[in-house]
DNA sequence: TGACAATGTCATCCC
DNA sequence: CAGGGATGACATTGT
């Protein structure tokens, strides 16, 4: 059995994780690289200051630095920008082009514009300016209009937000727009602005369409959020990258058309749904921060691709938010204010259910995991191919993944205690707790060890879902079978109308034991009817006990099945790394053998002269050496009672019978002090035996024997 | 028609 | 002590 699951381990699976907060994360250390003047290999000379920064930087986000330094190949290269540009220009569009926050003033907006495009900077043109300096300049508008209000008008700076501008410019203009709906929005704008400076934030990637954005909406310009447009541009899969903290919720103006930027390409979501195993593609995908992507060649088909209920729902439930009239209307849950870029940590909690809660004033996306989406993340039939390989990569990947979202270097996040309480538990698989786990998850090779041993539901919540749940799980569905299957139901109807029952016979089961004995005070029931309800509900428990129980034993004798491959696995490992070292015991030997000839050579020493120094060396160093005959080869003891214990394909013999081979006192060693052979008298011979002595002690016991030879090591 | 798996039920133990 | 969960054993049913 266990040979049998052996060998149906995929043996050459591949797999890929596709991290997106890795982006960020580099372009964060390349700031920290040119604040501190690190690895700069560029000296950008403007007016009268001059930046370092990295060619290759500037280069990616620049026209014109592509154009200057592709040619050059310099360490100390000076550019001198023309004369139009100028610090105030351009010191932003540098720390955009490190930080892909470009922070402004209404003074510098325009120098900004003209550098960028003096410059060639990418995604910023289209992108921002031609959107923004209307809205600073339009005197229809004003500035005025475009300040936020209570939460950031501490700043210093002329704080620009287009999200939040547009919001107030909302609430400015329909004050009467359901005040009470728009509450929270406003609320929500006031958490997520703390920041000293609001930044403008440019996802590098969905520029050009902020003036439809205008156009359409102009509650949320996601920050600098690729993800949330890739899932607003209604691509068949979820791709959602580098949310912030707040993941902004995508606007409806970037739903459809809008959005010019193309999506990434998000691994595996072209695949159909979890209909195949072998070659399946596995995602696993927080839709918001990291993605992870486990592309496993004969894994059972746990697939969450766009397919699936789980997400179709979740982009049905995205659709439909996003199609909500965010521009007029009061903002809905979808209309979040353009949140602070922060880090790319995230908040956001991750499930099936795609039900896009903002969670209080934080705007954080809460998705909850629906029951019913589940299902469909577990294959219908445990599959005996799951292995431990499989649930190391789920819990390897996992944890990377919520590593990933969490990353410890990351900066603070100000969120809300909601949601910082949310985002812790998302580190700790809480969010599993969601799923029903204690039902169903034994059929998904990523889930079902968790749901099992790692999140195991509260007693309380184990019991409500087990009692109160309308999908409790497949195994209380027997439940409703009672009544439904043939074999069952009609003998509890027939006898239920027999005994008149006054109340279902179907909610003798059903309820929890305090309603039950609720329902028995509240019916007087006769002692026929009494016994018949009891007898109901006693077989009703037991019936989902023995499936309970019945799923139990499968995880169990799969979690052993997976042990043994993982031993198994373990042992070969084991056995091929003793090969190795055998092998290379053996070189060495024979590089040792080489040197004591050549010694010999050179001092024309004898053999029989390096005696003495062997037999030293071997009473020094050898613990197992003694004296006495040698059980295996009597025929090599010495008159002296020394033998030597010596065969130099010993080592290619233990390689190929893996046998246990003695080591220590069973097998003395002893040193000819007398030579029965001059095979045996050759001390390079002794140092074999010794050195080989070490090597077995070494390879079988685990325990290092000291060489009696350490200068010839 | 027998083998086998799934399921229901009962008895029993334990909490 | 009653109620309920867990589990082994057996019976039944469907494939």
């Amino acid at each position: 059995m266990a040979d049998g699951m052996s060998s149906e381990i995929p043996r050459s699976s591949s797999f890929s994780f596709q991290s997106s907060v890795h982006s960020a994360h580099v372009l964060r250390c390349l700031d920290e690289q040119r604040r501190c003047d690190a690895l700069c290999d560029l000296t950008v000379a403007v007016e009268s200051r001059s930046f370092r920064a990295h060619r290759a930087v500037l280069a990616a986000c620049s026209d014109y630095f592509q154009s200057r330094v592709g040619s050059h190949a310099s360490e100390g290269l000076i550019i001198t920008l023309p004369e139009e540009v100028t610090v105030k220009g351009f010191e932003p569009l540098l720390q955009f082009a490190y930080t892909a926050k470009l922070l402004f003033t209404k003074e510098n907006i325009l120098e900004i514009h003209n550098c960028a495009a003096v410059l060639g900077f990418h995604n910023l043109d289209k992108a921002c300016f031609e959107f923004l300096i209307p809205k600073f300049f339009d005197k229809s508008r004003g500035l005025q209009g475009t300040q936020r209000k209570s939460c950031c008008r501490q700043k210093k700076q002329v704080d620009i937000s287009v999200g939040v501008t547009e919001d107030d410019d909302h609430h400015g203009a329909q004050p009467g727009a359901g005040s009470e709906m728009a509450l929270p929005q406003r609320r929500s704008s006031e958490i997520q602005c703390p920041v000293a400076e609001m930044s403008l934030e440019i996802a590098e990637s969905h520029g050009q369409d902020c003036t439809e954005m205008d156009v359409q909406t102009d509650y949320a310009l996601p920050s600098s959020n690729s993800s949330a447009l890739q899932l607003a541009c209604g691509k068949d899969r979820l791709c959602l990258e580098n949310c912030g903290p707040q993941m902004p919720f995508p606007s409806p103006a970037l739903s459809s058309e809008g959005c010019a930027s193309p999506c990434l390409p998000c691994t595996g979501g072209d695949h159909d749904d979890s209909s195949v195993c072998c070659g399946t593609r596995t995602e696993i995908s927080d839709d918001c921060v990291s993605e992870v992507a486990v592309t496993a060649d004969c894994l059972p088909c746990v697939t969450t691709s766009s397919a699936s209920p789980a997400s179709m729902a979740f982009r049905e439930t995205l659709d439909m938010a996003c199609s909500q009239p965010c521009g007029p209307a009061p903002p809905g849950p979808g209309c979040c204010p353009v949140a602070p870029f922060g880090d790319l940590d995230s908040s956001v909690v991750v499930g099936g259910d795609a039900t896009l809660e903002p969670t209080g004033s934080q705007g954080v996306v809460d998705i909850i995991p629906s029951e019913a989406a589940l299902p469909d993340l577990t294959p219908d039939k445990p599959g005996p191919e799951r292995s431990s390989v499989e649930r190391e990569v789920a819990e390897h990947l996992a944890k990377g993944f919520w590593s990933d979202l969490c990353p410890p270097q990351a900066e603070p996040l100000i969120l809300e205690p909601v949601a910082q309480s949310t985002l812790d538990k998302t580190t700790d698989f809480h969010w599993l707790k969601h799923l029903d786990l204690t039902s169903s998850t034994g059929d998904c090779p990523f889930l079902r060890d968790l749901g099992a041993d790692e999140v195991q539901l509260p007693n309380n919540e184990q019991g409500l879902q087990l009692e109160k749940s309308p999908q409790v799980s497949s195994l209380n569905s027997g439940e409703d079978s009672d009544f439904d299957t043939e074999g069952d139901s009609e003998p509890y109807t027939e006898r239920a109308q027999e005994v008149q029952l006054p109340f279902p016979a179907e909610e003798i089961s059903s309820l929890s034991r305090n309603d039950f004995q609720h329902l028995l005070k509240v019916h007087p029931l006769t002692r026929e009817q009494l016994d018949f309800v009891h007898d109901i509900r006693r077989r009703s428990k037991n019936r989902v006990a023995a499936q309970r129980c019945r799923k139990r034993k499968l995880d169990c004798i799969q979690n052993l099945e997976c042990e043994i491959n993982k031993l198994n696995s373990e042992k070969q490992k084991l056995l091929q790394e003793r090969n190795q070292l055998r092998i290379s015991m053996k070189e060495t030997l024979q590089k040792l053998s080489g040197l004591c000839q050549k010694v010999c050579n050179e001092t024309g020493l004898v053999p029989e002269q390096l005696q003495p120094l062997a037999k030293q060396s071997a009473l020094d160093g050898l613990p197992t050496a003694t004296a006495g005959p040698h059980r295996d080869s009597p025929e090599q003891d010495t008159p002296t009672g020394f033998s030597v214990d010596f065969c130099a394909d010993e080592v290619i013999t233990a390689t190929q019978q893996p046998a246990p081979l003695d080591c220590g006192t069973d097998r003395p060693v002893s040193v000819a002090t007398s030579c029965p052979s001059p095979e045996l008298c050759d001390p390079i011979s002794i140092m074999g035996i010794c050195l080989d002595r070490s090597a077995t002690c070494v390879t079988d016991t685990g325990s290092f024997t000291p060489s009696p030879f350490p200068n010839f090591k």
